[in-house]
DNA sequence: CGCTTACTTGGAACCGGTTGCGGAACCGGT
DNA sequence: ACCGGTTCCGCAACCGGTTCCAAGTAAGCG
């Protein structure tokens, strides 16, 4: 492996100088730089990472924490944080933790040592929870929005307003609410905006739950919407609408409309039922790019907070 | 940030002690050990990562590569590395690669140099390029054989064919195969498996594919399933067979079995359908057990071929 | 034409651990 | 008391970049 020595050698100019040409070209001849380039290029040069680190005292590496992977939610936002990650020469390391126990503080703080900054997602955990798991490290908070903390979100909650709003006006007069996790920070957006949207209508919301944001936990939600005799059902999570649809379908009933997203109803062609479309993907990247400017990685406008609006069909 | 320094001059004994005395205990007196631990934990002293793997020429990381995160079929495996990983005090990143196109190798050659070892899924890629990605860093493939390279895979060939030899037990005489997305190894295994246990018995066997491994593809089997006029089917994957009951039952079909994974299976309280239970996680814990083996991490014996048996239901 | 200013560049310290090597202290054996 | 063999420890070099600082040079200006 060649090193920065190697490089500086070939060039004929020294370490620094070669590190300078590389690093921030502005500070170096223009025609030096070229040398050093090609230099480099001819020796098939990679910087080492961890020398780099060492001397900049940064890790070049954040950290995403999910709760879980088993939730097609999540894994989208990985993705388009991975991609923006890789895009500046970071590296992404997932971590799998709730944040809902005091203890998994601990494993954070142990994991902030080794990162620059955090992707923080979650849904559950108490407000003071999440803001200390973020006092380690410069984080941004993913689909949820705390005071005082940069973040990111899908604006769902309008979303899922404008859901029941065309329920209603295409007549449906018994709506249901499939709650989320118990404590998730977007039900209770979703929830409220849910009840908005049925104020001062003729229908009537029934509202159920909490429900894990699973396929299971949705089959198990059929009773229910069916007592509720409801006609129309927004449920919290994909999983839980499949899961619905599908024990709605195997007791043979199929005149309650189930909102899904668009994906699900595209692939099983049913036009009369509304769809949102989050795109998780996006959602990662805007994170990402929030991040690195917290990281100082690039000089925008200070960071906030930011809303993606989702749209349905 | 404490450094060892500052833990050595608190014991009372130069950095190479404090080195040795935490990192190699065998070789430093007893007294002199215990000593060096007490105030590298009265400081809180966390070794800086940067710094051991520049002294010790390793990264520490190793990569998963996965050709999505869109399949629940990765993602388990992903978390059981990742445990694994966090337990040997090693990172875990994640790398989307498909491993079907000569360009990706450059990617993986960039990100060789990055980390220490990789963990390599590529359902569908060439030998040859999968050859190719593991010429850089010790890898141990995941969920596929290549003649000598170490490896950790599923059985799910002799669960697939275990399926078919159940239906025919039971009668049935019809059976649809749903293959996998083209070029799949696994899907070879599993056709092999399937055409030798329906061999030799009255039992029709259908073979459809390829498809890719979604929801929706599920929804487009169900028009050529139900020409075959199937009473079972095996389908390569889960979103495969979910899509597929789904688009049945919509058309009011329900005498058609379709095996599926046993959290399906037991959710909807089917008794009647058999299902096959792959544990992921597992298969990432043993994948990356091999590989710290032949990172040398554990002096265990020399690595090789894993199969996983899989329990059906 | 002398002097200030701006730009380049190399030397060397530094980031924070790890480890080879040599010396000192201590062991039991004769 | 002397000796080969251990055990334990400190010195210092080293991993491979980054960056402060001083020095050298060329350009700008009155």
């Amino acid at each position: 492996m060649p090193t920065l020595a190697d490089v500086a050698a070939l060039a004929g100019v020294s370490k620094a100088t070669a590190s300078r040409a590389l690093g921030r070209p502005d500070q170096a001849a223009p025609e030096t730089v070229a040398r050093v380039r090609a230099a480099a290029e001819q020796l098939g040069f990679v910087p080492n990472r961890a020398a780099t680190q060492l001397a900049r005292g940064r890790t070049g590496v954040v950290a995403v924490v999910v709760p879980t992977l088993d939730n097609t939610f999540f894994t989208p936002i990985i993705g388009g944080a991975q991609a923006r990650a890789a895009d500046s020469g970071m590296q992404l390391t997932i971590s799998v933790h709730s944040l809902e126990h005091e203890a998994q503080i601990a494993a954070i703080e142990q994991l902030a040592h080794q990162v620059d900054g955090f992707l923080l997602t979650a849904p559950r955990g108490s407000d003071e929870i999440v803001r200390a798991a973020a006092s380690f490290k410069p984080t941004v908070l993913i689909d949820r929005e705390i005071e005082g903390m940069t973040s990111a979100v899908a604006d769902t909650a309008s979303a899922f307003g404008a859901l029941v709003s065309w329920f209603v006006e295409k007549g449906h007069e018994r709506i249901v609410y499939i709650g989320g996790p118990a404590g998730s920070w977007q039900d209770r957006q979703r929830q409220a905006a849910v009840r908005a949207a049925t104020e001062s209508s003729g229908a009537t919301l029934t509202m159920l739950g909490p429900y894990p944001s699973t396929f299971a936990a949705g089959v198990g939600t059929a009773e229910a919407v069916v007592a509720a005799r409801a006609t129309a059902v927004v449920p919290y999570a994909t999983s839980i609408g499949l899961g619905l649809m599908f024990a709605l379908l195997n007791r043979g009933i199929r005149d309650v409309v189930v909102s899904s997203e668009r994906m699900i109803v595209e692939s099983l062609g049913l036009d009369d039922v509304p769809a949102i479309d989050v795109d998780g993907e996006r959602l990662g990247e805007v994170a990402m790019d929030q991040l690195m400017t917290l990281l100082g990685e690039r000089k925008e406008p200070p960071p906030t907070r930011r809303r993606l609006t989702v749209p349905i069909s």
